[in-house]
RNA sequence: GGGCCUGUAGCUCAGGUGGUAAGAGCGCACGCCUGAUAAGCGUGAGGUCGAUGGUUCAACUCCAUCCAGGCCCA
């Protein structure tokens, strides 16, 4: 067993975290944090599969900085946390990554390609990165099992999806029906909305308004608006505000026709007209609905009625005519109207963006093309009213630059919306972090449910597993590989890859007509729902591993970026409610963005994104980790800057750092291995309740605060902590430190820095898990109090309740307060801290503080090297008392005559007060009426000491009797004296414990002062001896001390 | 265009349920200490609490509008 404790005078961060990490392999502690709390309570946490198709950014050391801490937490519970890491492999951005490898692009490009080996490809191109990101999992200390991840690609995911599938199919929840998409022809495919957003552009489009004849009164027109002209060609109705105002008006200026023309608009959007017209009636919106007109176009044959007026509560009169051109076909809105009014969909359109040949005008155009030609044909028809430009946002394909198409697209989807209610209700159920998203975002995307479009038609992802006769249109789904072998005819040994074009070409003769062929249908599965069936597809349930499987859900913990609220939160709540009516997660904690230090979004094209390996690699994963939790709650976007992180280096790590080697260096020259019996801590000075009690406190907030997963405040708690323990126990104690034998009080000392270090050293290790363990086993190495060879295997420091004592540190805390007054004064008196003073001063407090002042005597005097406390009565005719209202009491009491009562409570003169003090009340008469303040009605906010030099604080005031007489003059001296003399034995390189003889020449005063106060100096100094007159030395020096020279010499007696 | 979040000292952030002279760290200035020392400590100067209006005896804290930044969605 070592003996010692490992000294380290400056610490290479990065370095000894590589150390660890290498310790933690070899040594299986990730393994053994699992195995060792078998038996114990199952803390679930789902690991959010990234997408690995980059390179991860600091973005994600914050996500898992995150999600290792509070699982690093609970193990230190008692918990046994079981971590699996995951992979999303499939889906468009893996594509395109491969597309851009290949140098090819679209669907064309990639058939030609192959099917099978571009998804070999992609599935390749997923491997590579994995490395990059286990890498920086293992180097930042992220604890997840990387040995047996889930991969969304292989074939016992995929089957678990199927059986997801199949059960939701056969329960009718996965229906077919179509939906109106942004589209890109070039692609040929639909685009997601992220992809979506990506691409608005700035464009000026035909802006056309249009008549449309009335088939009863054929003289009225109504007058319509549009952007897209080629989608006339698809018109199939108009639609109206029902309660918007309409107009039938004349135009005056002599065009028209010999029938005199009658236009019908919304009276709002007259103004567009640019002329002189004639109001003939105003009715509402609803009266037009229902009314006939006549077709612009008659190239294609709808199958049921339409070209007659609808009702819609959207049209606006933002823009346009308030009379708005419908064609279901390229618009989700126009669709929708389609649907409720069972209008005919007509579509012209091939998918390469294409007018078929029936519409012998256009035929082969592509649809932007065919503008120009169809508002040609409305003027010749004479319904066109005007035409011009029109500037606005439209959405382009992000990488074709085409404009997209809304387009209706054949695609498969799930009824979320029939479980809308329950989703809602047992979101409730989730503890969110911040709470917010849940009731806001999260909430509201609930209540605004639409079905889940689930069909995506590209190649690389799980393919669904519906396949329908050629002939008679009978379907089945499969839920398992089993299946796919029966109905396909494979043979139980013959290897299979569930992806396309494998599955593609499974095929078998129609059950129901036996004359078609069942083939699979050809769409892909949403990325998202891969993501969302994680929870049962990482065991391959229900196929292997029910057990584990029911143990391990819903989770109890999950933590992810707020970009997956409408992802991965979403998925995985739909799932597990329609499945299993459950939530999938208890608790969620939500991050915000990671910005640049402008607080700018990071981004490639900015050329502003911080690369995690080098941050890691320059300040440490302890550091870095510490940084991002510390500094603002995870959930509020963070403006990421190292010099955050050197700070925190500096001012967290390097304290905590210095404080234990001041620990380690005493104790290994006493030899204190804790070995003695505990000293319980009631019997230990009070400085060390104190700082016990503060620890108490600390560990008691800390496991509140993770409990409730709020991390920053848990990490300040500590700081807080780790501040005082540096900065007042250890600077306050050191001289008990020095002492040559080991007392009980020296022994106290030792154990309660040590168990402060010790309990730091697990407290801070869910969030700096290597500078923790290097602490922890630095210590219990050494004592073996605790038989874990890791932090990580040690259990949360339980909380002494009988060591806190809040008194106490209400006490220490008003000593410091004091302590800071008097020292603002000597700085503003210029009187350092070395000179003595005799005395300070303080008013009368209220009793219970100056009982506290009191008793904190020893160490407020002693830390401002004044010699007496004095207490001023209020009978001394000196303590000038300011006073104001308790508005809180006063306010509902007084109402509106406060301000006036405030106005005169402020004026009050001290001998109103004396009375008020003394009698318990004080009568004010403010016009003409008498105010009753009583006892508690009013607070003293500040005494001063007329005639002295004051500093405030509150209701603190602190006096300081700045005299030096002759005698503090000469122990001023002697503490300068010292003062050089340990400069010397630095200087000389003596070890702290050396004993020395010291000789000096100095002036009389000098040499006066050193002669009283011999002792003083020779105690401070381990001299043994201390003589006037210069002999041999090891060392000489002369100062100025004061305005006295003076000639120093050192020797050193003895080698410790 | 809709929803949500954020806006407190030069910088990064604290500031239950409204109560009256707004706090910390960093940086800066000045000083101290030298038995934690390529560290440490103290003191000080810095703020119309995004803007405007309202509610109230009282608003950084509540309401409305606006401005700026961000996120999500159209």
């Amino acid at each position: 067993m070592a003996r010692r404790f490992a000294e380290a005078k400056s610490l290479h961060y990065p370095a000894l975290e590589a150390e660890i990490l290498s310790w933690w392999d070899a040594n299986r502690i990730f393994e053994q944090s699992i195995s060792t709390r078998e038996g114990g309570v199952e803390f679930t946490f789902y690991e959010g599969p990234p997408t690995a198709n980059g390179r991860p950014g600091i973005h994600h050391v914050m996500a898992r900085t995150i999600k290792d801490l509070f699982c690093r937490y609970r193990t230190l519970k008692g918990y046994r946390v079981l971590r699996k890491a995951g992979w999303d492999t499939h889906g468009l951005p893996v594509e395109i990554e491969v597309e851009k490898e290949l140098g090819i692009q679209g669907r064309e490009q990639i058939e030609r390609f192959g099917i099978a080996a571009f998804n070999a490809r992609c599935r390749e191109s997923v491997l590579r990165y994995k490395n990059e990101w286990d890498q920086l999992t293992r180097r930042m200390g992220y604890w997840v099992d990387l040995q047996s991840p889930y991969i969304t690609f292989e074939n016992r995911y995929i089957e678990t999806l199927w059986w997801i599938l199949q059960q939701l199919y056969e329960r009718g929840l996965l229906y077919r029906g179509y939906k109106i998409q942004p589209y890109c022809p070039r692609c040929g495919t639909a685009l997601s909305s992220h992809e979506v957003g990506l691409g608005y552009e700035e464009v000026d489009d035909p802006s056309v308004y249009v008549r449309f004849r009335l088939r009863e009164r054929p003289n009225v027109h109504l007058l319509a608006w549009t952007t897209t002209p080629w989608t006339l060609i698809s018109n199939v109705a108009l639609a109206v505000h029902p309660e918007l105002t309409y107009v039938r008006l004349r135009l005056l200026d002599g065009e028209g026709d010999p029938e005199r023309e009658e236009l019908i608009m919304a009276e709002a959007r007259l103004s567009v007209l640019g002329r002189p017209y004639e109001v003939l009636e105003r009715f509402e919106g609803r009266r037009m609905v229902g009314w006939a007109y006549e077709p612009l176009f008659t190239y294609l044959q709808p199958d049921r009625p339409c070209w007659r007026v609808v009702g819609a509560e959207f049209v606006s009169t933002e823009e346009g005519t308030g009379i708005v051109h419908i064609a279901p076909a390229f618009g989700e809105e126009d669709f929708e109207i389609g649907q409720r009014e069972g209008l005919p969909l007509l579509n012209p359109i091939r998918p390469d963006g294409t007018f078929e040949e029936r519409i012998t005008d256009v035929a082969g155009v592509w649809f932007k093309d065919a503008d120009r030609t169809i508002i040609g044909l409305l003027r010749q028809q004479g319904n066109l009213f005007r035409a011009e430009t029109y500037r606005h946002s439209y959405p382009h394909c992000w990488r074709h630059g085409t404009p997209l198409l809304y387009y209706p697209v054949d695609s498969w989807f799930i009824r979320t919306t029939a479980f809308k209610d329950r989703m809602v209700e047992l979101n409730r159920t989730i503890r969110w972090r911040p709470e917010g998203i849940g009731s806001g975002r999260f909430g509201q995307w609930l209540e605004h449910n639409v079905d889940w479009s689930l069909s995506r038609r590209r190649f690389w992802g799980t393919p669904l597993p519906i396949w329908i006769c050629d002939r008679c249109g009978a379907e089945r789904c499969l839920g398992s590989i089993e299946e796919l072998r029966r109905y396909g005819g494979l043979s139980p040994e013959q290897e299979l890859d569930l992806h396309r074009p494998y599955v593609d070409e499974i095929s078998w003769p129609c059950e129901r007509c036996s004359e078609g062929t069942m083939r699979r249908v050809p769409d892909l599965v949403d990325v998202w729902f891969d993501s969302g069936a994680m929870p049962y597809a990482q065991w391959h349930y229900p196929f292997e591993n029910r057990e584990a499987f029911r143990a391990h859900f819903p989770a109890d913990f999950i933590a992810e970026g707020v970009d997956q609220t409408r992802g991965w939160f979403y998925t995985l709540h739909a799932l597990a409610v329609m499945l299993f009516d459950s939530v999938a997660f208890r608790n969620v904690v939500v991050n915000g963005l990671v910005l640049d230090e402008h607080g700018e979004k990071m981004s490639k094209s900015r050329g502003n994104t911080v690369d995690p390996f080098e941050v890691i690699e320059a300040y440490g994963a302890d550091a870095t980790r510490w940084y991002l939790i510390a500094n603002s709650p995870p959930w509020e976007n963070i403006r990421f800057s190292v010099r955050g992180i050197q700070e925190v280096q500096r001012r967290f790590f390097n304290t905590l750092l210095n404080t234990y080697n001041f620990f380690a260096l005493y104790a290994n020259i006493d030899g204190f291995t804790y070995q003695s019996a505990r000293i319980p801590v009631g019997s230990r000075p009070e400085m060390d309740r104190w700082i016990l009690s503060r620890l108490n406190s600390t560990i008691k907030a800390v496991d509140g605060y993770l409990e409730d997963y709020d991390p920053t405040r848990a990490a300040r708690a500590i700081e807080a902590f780790v501040e005082e323990l540096s900065n007042w126990y250890v600077r306050r104690n050191r001289r008990r430190f020095w002492k040559s034998d080991m007392a009980p009080d020296k022994l106290a000392a030792y154990q309660t820095l040590y168990e402060c270090l010790l309990s730091t050293a697990k407290l801070i290790s869910p969030i700096a898990p290597f500078f923790a363990e290097w602490l922890y086993r630095n210590l219990n190495e050494v004592t073996r109090l605790e038989p874990y060879e890791s932090v990580h295997l040690a259990l949360f420091p339980a909380v002494e309740e009988t060591a806190i004592d809040s008194v106490l540190e209400y006490r220490m805390a008003l000593a410091r307060r004091v302590v800071s007054l008097v020292l603002s004064l000597r700085n503003r008196a210029g009187i350092n801290v070395r000179q003595p003073l005799r005395r300070m001063l303080l008013p009368r407090l209220h009793p219970e503080a100056r009982a506290a002042v009191e008793q904190m005597r020893e160490v407020i005097l002693d830390e401002v090297n004044v010699k007496t406390i004095e207490y001023v009565d209020d009978d001394s005719g000196l303590v000038r008392k300011t006073v104001k209202p308790n508005f809180r009491l006063l306010g509902p009491r007084l109402g509106a005559r406060m301000k006036a009562v405030a106005e005169a409570v402020r004026t009050l003169s001290p001998e109103a007060i004396a009375r008020y003090e003394t009698q318990g009340q004080l009568e004010l008469i403010l016009n003409g009426e008498s105010i009753l303040l009583q006892r508690g009605d009013l607070e003293i906010i500040r005494e001063d000491i007329a005639g002295w030099l004051v500093e405030s604080d509150g209701e603190l005031t602190v006096a300081l009797d700045t005299t030096i007489t002759p005698e503090l003059r000469a122990e001023g001296l002697a503490r300068e004296f010292v003062n050089r003399v340990q400069h010397m034995r630095k200087e000389a390189g003596y070890a702290v414990t050396d004993r020395i003889a010291i000789a000096f020449e100095a002036d009389a005063e000098l040499q006066a002062a050193i002669e009283s106060q011999a002792a003083y100096i020779q105690q401070e100094t381990l001299a043994e001896a201390l003589q006037s007159g210069i002999g041999p030395a090891d060392l000489v020096r002369d100062w100025d001390i004061e305005a006295h020279t003076c000639r120093i010499a050192i020797r050193r007696l003895t080698t410790s």
